[in-house]
RNA sequence: GAACCCGUAGCUCAGCUGGUAGAGCAUCGCCCUUUUAAGGCGAGGGCCGUUGGUUCGAAUCCAACCGGGUUCACCA
């Protein structure tokens, strides 16, 4: 080994080589001498550990397999090692001893915790009991550069797994994913769930006959929700576009356009704050179905949640944090207005807006200066009535100042036809019956202009084209959207909304 | 945006009544052909987040900045 490096120690892009790295890139050196290529092409693997694990029989059958993986762990011991080897399964345990592999030994010597192998042998499980595979070739797919955060497991008497030093610091977690993913197998787990979900609310509308489609990121009006927008700007059309915060105004032209339901996963992005349940980027489902209203709607979110419940965590009642939450329908509804009647005991209903703001100042709640009635409303109800409704709810019938886009309620004067579904203190859900009366939606959009001249920033815009669009006629139509980065978090436990998204939003590391 | 907490070896952490750095794992050398948090003996490894200040002397005290976390505000 060439021990007295005669240049400087070279840099990554990053930082300077530590003598790890420096050690491991003079392996790979030495691999290279051995006529070994470190990063090689293909390799025919024909098992994974988790099937190998799950079907071995103690019957002196021999079984050879071929599984190809990271090396977590060596254990070495002279002449013979053993080696845990992780794939996209899980782990299994490698046997290797000089008499088998031969030369090939030497070049076991010069690998380390990180590296890519392939390894071919027969299946036993050794003195302390552990299937393993005992190996009679190798080979080397990827030589790794860089030391992996060592996590040691113990599984104890009772079969609990000890985890030794979890890599556990959350910015290089966050910053390292790769890292991440590869030492703490729970965080794939949650992806896969992720993927799950989205498979299964797929199928469910594919199957009812709803089209998935593609709308613009790129917008040059913005709409559809309450939220600052990211400006960018095309160069060749020389305007300034603003990336989507919601999808809704493009997904019902297209119900206009003859589809009778249209859905579209899509990303959207708000220019705001950051904390446990907010990404810039995140992922909202939206759904339109034509001749259908808010009723309709509720039913169908009803059923289709407790369906993807079952299928991912296999229950339609279990854990999240301290709470047990119980997705099996019918879940309550009640009135926006009731709701805060039942947990405030006033009145909300037909008040003016110096009402309210006498209300809220006797509950003692702070308004801004520049909030209208709706803004007062929602402050109560974000108070008093959201972080007490543990089990789903829908909230229904909400003032028609706070929903410009959904259609006048068709008995409660003021209100319109609208659902949140609240669970575990949070909104996982808004829908209402569409707003298809062109007329009415153009005094909407005025009432949204006087309010932006007021100083609300996230008052609606005004978009001609949308209103062109409902002139033509629209028929009546139940939307729906649901953040399904809250939808993942409920379902797989998590509290942050960092832990479903792979790579969250984080200011730049230099 | 505000408050509080945190930043020490590749990872997880100790050291913080100021005297210039420590553990476990990982790494390196020797021993070890069924081990498993393998073991035994020995060794190396640090701009103590950055920049200033106080001091004879700062990882330790102070300030600003950078990054992160938590809570609150915002996000209806």
């Amino acid at each position: 080994m060439d021990n007295n490096p005669q240049s400087a120690p070279e840099k990554t892009h990053l930082e300077e080589l530590n003598e790890l790295m420096i050690r491991r890139r003079q392996e790979l050196d030495e691999l290279v001498k051995h006529g070994i290529n470190p990063y090689p092409y293909l390799f025919s693997q024909t098992n994974y550990s988790g099937e190998i694990l799950s079907s071995f029989k103690d019957d002196g059958q021999q079984v050879n397999v071929s599984i190809a993986g990271r090396i977590m762990s060596i254990r070495r011991m002279g002449k013979a090692s053993f080696c845990h080897v992780q794939d996209s399964q899980g782990k299994i345990q490698v046997y290797l001893k000089k008499d088998d592999v031969g030369e090939m030994y030497d070049i076991f010597k010069l690998l380390d915790i990180g590296d890519i192998v392939g390894v071919e042998g027969f299946v036993f499980r050794t003195k302390m009991g552990e299937i393993s595979i005992h190996a009679r070739k190798f080979e080397v797919l990827s030589k790794s550069l860089r030391p992996l955060p060592i996590v040691k497991e113990k599984v104890d008497e009772k079969g609990n797994k000890i985890v030794y030093d979890p890599f556990s610091d959350k910015e290089l977690r966050y910053r390292q994913r790769y890292v991440d993913l590869v030492v703490n197998p729970g965080v794939k787990e949650v992806f896969i769930k992720r993927a799950k979900i989205l498979r299964i609310i797929r199928k469910y509308f594919d199957e009812r006959g709803y089209i998935e489609v593609e709308t613009p990121i790129l917008q040059p009006i913005y709409g559809g929700a309450f939220a600052r927008p990211f400006i960018t700007h095309h160069n060749a059309l020389d305007v300034d576009l603003y990336l989507r915060i919601a999808d809704e105004l493009y997904l019902k032209r297209l119900i206009v356009g003859g589809f009778d339901g249209v859905y579209e996963f899509a990303k959207d992005f708000r220019n705001e704050g950051m904390d446990r349940s907010h990404n810039p980027e995140f992922t909202m489902l939206e759904l339109y179905v034509a001749y259908k209203d808010y009723v309709w709607m509720m039913n169908l979110v009803e059923e289709m949640v407790s369906t993807i419940a079952k299928e991912v965590v296999g229950a339609t009642k279990f854990k999240v944090g301290d709470n047990e939450i119980d997705f099996t329908s019918p879940w309550k509804r009640i009135s926006m207005f009731d709701a805060i009647m039942e947990y405030t005991g006033k009145q909300l209903k037909g008040k003016s807006e110096q009402e309210l703001r006498m209300i809220a100042k006797e509950l003692k709640i702070e308004i801004e200066p520049g909030a209208d009635s709706a803004a007062v409303i929602d402050e109560i109800f974000g108070e008093f009535v959201e972080p007490k409704l543990i089990q789903p709810t829908f909230i229904t019938d909400y003032p028609v100042e706070m929903s410009p886009l959904a259609k006048k309620h068709r008995s409660e004067q003021g209100f319109v036809e609208r659902f949140e579904v609240i669970v575990n203190g949070h909104e996982l859900c808004n829908a209402f019956s569409e707003l298809n009366d062109p007329l009415d939606q153009r005094q909407r959009f005025e009432e949204q202009m006087k309010l932006r001249v007021r100083g609300n920033e996230e008052a609606q815009v005004q978009d001609e084209d949308y209103l062109r669009a409902l002139e033509y006629g629209m028929p009546p139509t139940a939307g729906l959207g649901i953040g399904i980065d809250r939808l993942t978090m409920l379902l797989t436990n998590q509290d942050s909304i960092r832990d479903v998204i792979f790579f969250p939003q984080m200011k730049p590391e230099h």
